[in-house]
DNA sequence: GCGACACTTTTGGTATATCAGTTGTACAGT
DNA sequence: ACTGTACAACTGATATACCAAAAGTGTCGC
């Protein structure tokens, strides 16, 4: 599935390891992996929007018992990601246009904030990380990745700078709406005309972030996600 | 303990229920009865910061079992409420310094695009809501109130605003941040002077939104947020 | 014969009890 | 005084029991 070594190391960093816990060696408990399953299975579609999650099969093909399943579908029904019905079951959320707008309404706000407060700090700190992630980014062959590669690398994009930006209140939230915004761009990704353009965005918005250029980053990030928006507009 | 039946009704209405749950009358399980009223406990510091938390114990005091009181501080936890060190026990979250400037920086952010979003709205919606409610507030005594009365109203005003914003996900994460501030409000509450202004501004805020003023509310709720900052900062 | 109501069955949710594993602390021995 | 071992406490996991709701089927009445 993954083979770059490189890709999968950052990827566990960044992307797999809950939001704010510290250690991404600690021991991750049952119901931790049970949660980083299935939402990835959530982001990526392998469950569909409006598709029932059976509970117990869920259990049965992580290799866990009932109870860790279910700890980790209620953190997904905080995360908006399912939802449970009483005595009816649980489904992945389902998602619509006023989503997208309320989501993006949000992250317009703080991706640019984040980003600042990376280029802020980056300079002293992670300029060095950032940038070579963004060269990384750079030589990718981006016609020859599958979407969950492409995928990947937009979420540890976003991790990256979320992470940089030294806030971890700000890191939870704004890794709670990338996921959302991640599963709608995953649902459109096949009608998405230009996909390279927004990875090219990535790196432009790495390299300001590591000169620490704040005023650019600001810009930059908001542009990402207005425009992320104006693409999926486009193609409803 | 709320003898005021307005008060008591619109303080149900609005901060009791869980967040997004669109049906308020709906069955509450005891998972959420625990929820609520463990949060309260923790913003009013009746359960203070670093403090261990016997779940056990709670669970007696609440009158139900483990189960529920055990999901609700895993509910908790994900508010930051909490924090559960694996085999060592829970413990109310500590706070200091950074986190006040943390969750500044994102209020900053959001408290005024809310304030907006419910002003453009407001005009055709909540306006009546709003404008009772802003009525309420000024007629009361603010001097007569104790501060848990007082917190509940600063709690009101706000979920009523988030509500009015429109967007879900956006009252989700206000709600998250306006108890982890109320909480450092509680904190800090008896050294404070200011307390009155504060409430004084929630009446203005108010009035903006229910006129429609969509500027004035975003500047408004833009420095009450950076005001409630500097007051504390004041007194540290 | 058709429709409506009631009962039963199935499914999913909630709560409690139990078990295991880990960690921290205390006491004793060297 | 320091180290090692043992015990206690607590969390995390799972199974089990109980409950509530919904859907389907059968029977009775019109």
């Amino acid at each position: 599935m993954r083979q770059d070594p490189l890709a999968d190391n950052l990827y566990d960093l960044l992307v797999t390891v809950a939001p704010l816990e510290l250690d991404p060696s600690a021991a991750t408990s049952l119901a931790d992996k049970a949660y980083v399953a299935i939402r990835d299975r959530l982001i990526m579609l392998d469950i569909r929007p409006g598709d029932p999650i059976d509970d117990d099969e869920l259990a049965k093909d992580l290799g866990v018992g009932r109870t860790p399943v279910r700890e980790a579908l209620k953190r997904l029904e905080g995360d908006r990601l399912v939802v449970s019905y009483p005595r009816r079951g649980t489904f992945a959320t389902g998602m619509d246009i006023s989503d997208l707008a309320h989501i993006s309404d949000i992250r317009a706000q703080l991706e640019p904030l984040a980003a600042r407060r990376a280029a802020e700090r980056a300079v002293r700190t992670a300029h060095a990380e950032l940038d070579e992630l963004a060269s990384h980014i750079q030589q990718l062959d981006i016609a020859q990745l599958d979407r969950t590669e492409l995928m990947r690398w937009d979420l540890a994009v976003h991790r990256a700078i979320y992470r940089a930006a030294g806030n971890p209140h700000l890191e939870d939230v704004l890794i709670r709406y990338d996921n959302l915004a991640t599963r709608i761009f995953c649902l459109f990704l096949d009608r998405l005309p230009t996909v390279d353009e927004h990875v090219g965005e990535h790196v432009e918005l790495l390299r300001s972030i590591a000169a620490g250029d704040a005023d650019r980053a600001d810009d930059l990030a908001r542009e990402h996600v207005l425009g992320f928006e104006r693409a999926i507009r486009a193609v409803i």
